[in-house]
DNA sequence: GTGAAAAAGCGTAGGGGTTGCACAGTTTCG
DNA sequence: CGAAACTGTGCAACCCCTACGCTTTTTCAC
């Protein structure tokens, strides 16, 4: 007899493993962990592209259909999959300033290796489980400066910013082997543009050849300015 | 006679105004410009998934199909909307510090009235020449620092990340009407699984009743920080 | 036990959406 | 004037999500 829950966003009810009590009928042939799990594995293997009711479906010998009756949307499923692929934080060192620094470490080694999670749309504050282990974990954390919560909130949406735009950023710098040859080939037609065009910035900038490289440099850097700033605020209260 | 400018990411070039010189046939019955006004018009209306090769061709009174004799996907079409709606950024200030904010600010402002901005998917660095004016812009402003190009880009890249993740979270805490009904239904279903799942510091966020309101603050928060980062590192150099 | 209720899965169907190919019409160059 | 080039269109193939109604299976209640 689960309480009435009414109308919550899609997948929070199931992420946190409240199902609906079934009595009578045949028992499911599918499990949600099974669905889930099929997802990820998709996922992995071809992108956030390959993740469908209907692959999944097939994958596991049923109808598209047989889907609705586990999940009421494909959004539904995303929330979950997203969920379940995030996974735990790890366990954070002593003091903030390192566990925000392996905080961060963690999340972007979990979108490289898991680039396709920077694809599921961002529906808002998180709500799911292991998301919110890692927004715990964080917050405790920093709940070591004697900063205002509202403050600690501050901190944590900064950095999560930042990360995920730095392994969006790393993503398609890095990754396929083609990369710089399309970069060579994107400078080369962009630079005269430049020049021409009144960038004159962009333009040392490109010939400069700074504009792409460096970028495990600018992760750190990027964190440290941030790191910095917090700490100017903690000296200030 | 055009230069060949082999293979390039979709949209760089069309963005750019570089499109295949036309000596025979009959003249095109749409530009691309119509194009991309009427992928942007149904963007403002209905959102991100409302900007699709089909409908724009119906809007038009053409074939889907003719919609490829201007465009070589729909990511194109994405690309060039996109770029178009970002238009140019605004004059910014003198000091690097004021124009930093007001440059923030026109972005969020930006987010604000064209929310379907954020769907859009980030395919890298930016290449398309309204973006670039953006970007420009904040780089000549930081160019008053003393920093290195390096570093300022890595500025640029900490500000640019930051914006974007609070625009979408400002985005669906901020819009819709039923946000706070559906907010503190959410809050009921979460507080208790808080509770007992090993939560601390999020159940007392969530009990102080901090997790969701003054976002408005947070913006500049955020930004204080980020300021405050990069002063210790002008500062330190 | 036995019948009724509940639930699962399937078939069918429809609505979007993107894209490729062959075709017919139109304009312009040689 | 003919050929080349380029236009839009029709047809068609996919993929995707979702709704409805039907049959089958299971289990609870009597």
């Amino acid at each position: 007899m689960t309480k009435d829950h009414g109308e919550l966003p899609p997948g929070l009810a199931l992420s946190w493993g409240v199902l609906p009590v079934q009595r009578r009928g045949p028992k499911p042939a599918l499990s949600i962990e099974q669905i889930v799990a099929t997802g990820i594995e998709f996922g992995d293997r071809d992108g956030f592209e390959a993740i469908s009711l209907q692959r999944i479906a097939a994958h596991l010998g049923v109808t598209t259909n047989a889907m609705y009756r586990y999940v009421r949307s494909k959004e539904e499923l995303i929330v979950l999959v997203n969920d379940k692929a995030v996974g735990l934080p790890p366990e954070l060192p002593e003091g903030w300033r390192p566990a925000a620094i392996a905080w961060v470490d963690a999340q972007v080694k979990l979108y490289a290796e898991r680039p396709w999670l920077l694809d599921v749309p961002i529906r808002g504050a998180p709500v799911t489980p292991n998301q919110l282990r890692w927004v715990e974990a964080m917050l405790t954390a920093l709940s070591t400066t004697g900063l205002s919560q509202h403050d600690n909130l501050g901190c944590l949406l900064l950095l999560s910013g930042y990360v995920r735009n730095y392994a969006s950023l790393a993503r398609q710098l890095g990754s396929s082997a083609d990369a710089p040859v399309q970069a060579e080939q994107v400078g080369r037609f962009l630079v005269p543009r430049l020049m021409e065009g009144g960038y004159p910035t962009l333009t040392s900038v490109y010939l400069n050849q700074e504009y792409e490289d460096g970028l495990d440099d600018d992760l750190e850097f990027g964190l440290a300015r941030i790191l910095d700033g917090i700490d100017v605020l903690i000296a200030k209260r």
